[in-house]
RNA sequence: CGGGGUGUAGCGUAGCCCGGUAUCGCGCUUGGUUUGGGACCAAGAGGUCGUAGGUUCGAAUCCUGCCACCCCGACCA
């Protein structure tokens, strides 16, 4: 095994992969596209699920948990989302294996075939709605606010660690509310809960936005979305928050009685993130030394090397480092003293680079005598000899700037690659080296689809915060009102 | 799913064209010396050569199917 990564500007995704693999996140597993999220890459994970859960829970939702299996008959029974999912379901068929009698292993035992085949839920819309027509009668079992943490498959054919998995975890909130305007409201505040989430925990500037109807959630009358761009100026998709309409409660009979004693259809909302998100959090900081995680999702956020010639001098650089460790906990910073002898400083340091800690501390003998430690910081490899005393409130300072200047630094990449586009020429030629182009587009999937045939990219979002700003179609010069974001994505 | 490539110890590989039971490095184990950016010496352990068939006295090597991974497409709320 080579001791550096592939470069990002070498091959980026072969330094995705290997840093992947390399830092201890996830690998293949035996099934084809489906991964094994390892226990470092699964701490980080604890950490996403841990903020947003919070996140969830003071905007009023509670937690719930829906069955894997869903019958197939659930999935057609609202148009637009069989058609959106069909082709990517595993289906189970059978219940029981058994003994081969022609020899070797187990087989399908053909007298065991369901009356009813089993999708394996690609997202639990149908399971919820179907349980919401019993849980729903009157304007006062509403709203009701349900997220479930789960997995979830979906059979793609061309799948990468993280970015896209046959088999992934995510959250799928599923909201049920009296009128339009809330079920809108829900679902614009969930998007902002992304956004927030996004841009404090894992330091990643994020666009909000509209889709445009092609690329629309299956079922959704409206779709917003967070759009992330990565370091090789690809747009990532990640985190989608739909207006359901009343297509559901609809589909599912869930109607409710309102406060003029009427019978109506509920409106819905759906929202998730996924295992996706891991994806984006290394390739919006990572360098070609290894991941670059916030200090607000780091497993350990300070690690502390001693570097030392015999069990003596160990031992005096523990009974100095240990207070250290004790203080940095209860301020609630997770530390990690290596004083493991199997290997060598520089190895650390090179390790602990890999998999992404903020700070690293080193103490040596020179620092014994000078009463001194050297501080790193991941994010610039900057290395500062500093006096002991009083380290503790730097290393705190330290993360909390790390945090802060990883954002800054992913949000002037970002400014540094969004380019507003006037003509069809500018719009090919600037496409090819990456990034968001703003511009207009006279609002038809037709032309859309074109662009996307044309040169790859696709409408990412409608942005929110979108000025009206009259221009003229780039594909075809019909008039446009607002310019729309353009990328090339994952 | 189409085109191209790869699969040999935990990882990375040589050998394959031209058939004779497998090379080297990292890692691992033990002992010793080391430790301020991926330490060194010595001795060891570890392999049904992706998998299932076929050809052959004999297959990592030749042939066929299958599986997985990588790249490019198609597909992907």
């Amino acid at each position: 095994m080579s001791k550096s990564l592939p470069s990002r500007a070498d091959n980026y995704s072969e330094w995705y992969n290997e840093l992947v693999k390399r830092a201890d996140l996830a690998e293949n597993s035996a099934v084809r596209g489906c991964m094994i999220i390892k226990p470092y890459g699964y701490s980080i994970w604890e950490k996403m699920q841990r903020a947003l859960d919070d996140m969830f829970k003071e905007t009023g939702h509670t937690n719930a948990y829906f069955p894997l299996f869903i019958p197939k008959s659930f999935l057609s029974k609202e148009a637009s989302h069989v058609e959106g999912f069909a082709k990517e379901c595993a289906v189970v068929t059978h219940y029981r294996l058994k003994n081969d009698p022609n020899g070797g292993g187990v087989i399908v035992d053909p007298d065991a075939k369901l009356e009813e085949e089993l999708i394996v839920r690609p997202t639990s819309e149908t399971v919820i709605w179907s349980s919401y027509k019993n849980w729903i009668q009157s304007y006062r079992d509403l709203p009701l606010l349900i997220n479930q943490w789960a997995n979830v498959v979906r059979w793609e054919m061309r799948t990468r660690l993280f970015l896209r998995t046959a088999e992934f975890l995510w959250q799928e909130g599923h909201t049920a509310h009296a009128t339009k305007q809330e079920a809108i409201e829900e679902t614009e505040q969930m998007l902002e809960v992304y956004a927030e989430f996004a841009e404090t925990f894992m330091a990643m500037p994020v666009l909000k936005g509209i889709k445009t109807a092609n690329e629309r959630f299956a079922g959704a009358d409206e779709t917003y979305c967070i759009e992330a761009m990565m370091q090789d100026g690809k747009a990532l998709q990640a985190g989608t928050s739909h207006f359901l309409g009343q297509n559901f409660a609809k589909a599912f009979d869930v109607k409710f009685v309102n406060k003029e004693n009427q019978l109506d259809y509920v409106w819905g909302t759906s929202w998730g993130v996924s295992t996706r998100l891991m994806g984006a959090l290394i390739m919006a900081h990572s360098d070609d030394q290894g991941l670059v995680l916030p200090p607000k999702l780091a497993p350990i956020q300070v690690v502390i090397v001693p570097i030392y010639k015999g069990e003596e001098q160990l031992e005096n650089i523990k009974a100095r480092i240990n207070p250290l460790v004790k203080a940095l906990k209860s301020r609630g910073v997770s530390v990690k003293f290596d004083f493991a002898d199997n290997q060598s400083p520089g190895f650390k340091f090179a390790e602990y680079e890999l998999k992404g800690v903020p700070v690293r501390l080193a103490i040596g003998n020179r620092d014994m005598e000078n009463g001194t430690i050297e501080l790193a910081r991941r994010d610039t490899r900057e290395k500062t000899s500093m006096p002991f005393e009083g380290i503790e409130d730097v290393i705190v300072d330290t993360l909390e700037d790390i945090q802060k200047s990883i954002y800054q630094k992913a949000f002037d990449f970002r400014a540094a690659n969004t380019f507003e586009v006037n003509s069809w020429d500018e719009f090919t030629a600037k496409i090819e080296d990456g990034g968001f182009l703003s511009a207009h587009w006279d609002g038809s999937s037709e032309t859309e689809e074109k662009i996307k045939e044309l040169t790859k990219a696709t409408i990412r979002c409608i942005p929110l915060d979108a000025k009206d700003d009259a221009g003229k179609c780039i594909l075809t010069g019909a008039p446009s009102s607002r310019r729309v974001i353009f990328a090339r994505a994952y």
